[in-house]
RNA sequence: GGAGAGGUGGCCGAGUGGUUAAAGGCAGCAGACUGUAAAUCUGCCCGCGCAAGCGUACGCUGGUUCGAAUCCAGCCCUCUCCA
């Protein structure tokens, strides 16, 4: 389908469409107004991670084509836990934790929105506002009518718990509920009228669509990106040490160029296109490299995305440390552990945070992959006093006094 | 409340008295090959120890036993069906 309108002809030639609910109407809608869309994060750990950044840039995107993003925090959704594709229920998070999260999460927005008062200008609001207010007994009478729990127990979100045997509590099951009342409370409060997410939302989207319709009369839509998977099939954003975070105290800006440097070749071309600014036709360039050559579209992904998150000398200091560190020599960028008067090496490789116990160290020594200053170590009871020293062909650490 | 099934290492999942630190798979880490890729092959994969070994570990708490993930009792939690 071809679109008219610079937001969806954007999201569409970069990949974030999977579905949406009246794409024709929207993209009218788009032409004619400067249109508000918001998306949810929940605020479950005190950092996103590269799992939600194809939502960030859509709200990225929907700004560079003029509109108005709006971000929600989840401070009162969290509160209930959102039972889309998960198996189990989490823990319950305090308010003060929740709270706290929300604080780390948002400087995270900044990097990639431009906040303020102007017409498309970001906002950031957090659902905790409304929700944590309601009185229960008004809430199921103003929306419990909308909801049938027929359609309820058809949702995704519902029935893979039910259908897997797991247990759904009657907290979870609200959540659907709660996130469909959000989107009603924005086009009441915000104007706002599209609804962005990742493709597990699709249900919770059309709730809130439908809400609104039914209560308000409001025409509000729904767009939902593809969940965005490595080549091998796996879900993005597990490496070496973890989640990929974007806050920097969880994932230093050098890890994180790393994340993008290793990227599989099948993969490039996409994520160049979701999670860079550089020109489509450049893309595509980059994208028709092959062979080792690719490397290169490599680098310029690492790059722009880290530059974004981290800025631009975060991401030439990473780029000057990977380039030191791969040919033999250290960079400052590189974790370091202080060695004072010196230390066995086991202690400085669980130091270096390379691995997690005396046992794990020796293995890897035995194993002939721990080097120091490009020796490999053979002796687990070596005393070492600095040097560059080597985990495999990638993880690298400096010791120092 | 009743009846049945079940709770095992990051996940899935075998195991019903010793040979079980616990099969197998996935995930992960490393080696080889490469391009800091993928695929493939190999090794490793609870902690301490050079090692023999020791310590922890199979929902929780007790008990039986020379010895228990495995048997018994109580408790907690989950699922299914019934009310």
């Amino acid at each position: 389908m071809t679109f008219h309108s610079s937001l969806l002809t954007l999201l569409s030639e970069r990949g974030y469409i999977h579905q949406a609910t009246d794409a024709a109407a929207l993209d009218a809608l788009a032409q004619r107004e400067i249109v508000t869309g918001y998306i949810g994060f929940d605020a479950t750990a005190p950092s996103l991670h590269v799992g939600s950044l194809v939502q960030i840039m859509m709200l990225r995107r929907l700004q560079q084509a003029g509109h108005r993003p709006i971000v929600l925090m989840g401070g009162g959704t969290t509160k209930v836990g959102d039972p889309s594709g998960k198996d189990e229920s989490r823990k319950l998070l305090t308010h003060a934790d929740i709270q706290a999260n929300i604080t780390s999460i948002r400087r995270v927005f900044e990097r990639f929105l431009t906040f303020g008062d102007g017409p498309s200008d970001a906002i950031l609001l957090d659902n905790a506002d409304w929700l944590d207010g309601l009185n229960y007994v008004d809430m199921l009478r103003t929306v419990g009518p909308h909801f049938t729990i027929n359609r309820m127990l058809t949702f995704d979100s519902v029935r893979l718990r039910l259908d897997r045997e797991q247990p759904l509590t009657f907290l979870e099951f609200n959540y659907m509920i709660l996130q469909a009342y959000d989107f009603l409370e924005l086009s009441r409060r915000a104007g706002c009228r599209l609804q962005l997410g990742g493709s597990d939302q699709w249900g919770n989207i059309i709730n809130g669509i439908e809400l609104g319709r039914r209560i308000d009369g409001a025409e509000l839509y729904g767009l939902t990106t593809p969940l965005i998977t490595t080549a091998d099939g796996a879900k993005m954003g597990k490496t070496a040490g973890g989640a990929v975070w974007l806050n920097a105290d969880q994932l230093s800006p050098y890890d994180y160029w790393q994340y993008w440097r290793n990227t599989a070749d099948a993969d490039v071309a996409k994520f160049l296109r979701l999670f860079t600014d550089l020109p489509l036709q450049h893309i595509d360039e980059l994208g028709r490299l092959e062979g080792k050559l690719i490397n290169e579209a490599k680098l310029e992904l690492a790059n722009s995305a880290t530059a974004m998150l981290h800025g631009e000398e975060a991401a030439a200091s990473a780029a000057a440390t990977a380039r030191t560190a791969f040919s033999g020599g250290g960079g400052e960028d590189l974790p370091s552990y202080a060695v004072g008067d010196g230390v066995s090496v086991l202690t400085a490789l669980i130091g270096l945070g390379f691995c997690a116990s005396n046992g794990e160290a020796k293995r890897k020594i035995a194993e002939g992959a721990v080097r120091l200053d490009d020796a490999v170590v053979s002796d687990a009871a070596l005393f070492v006093t600095g040097g560059r020293l080597s985990l495999g062909k990638k993880k690298h650490g400096m010791l120092v006094e």
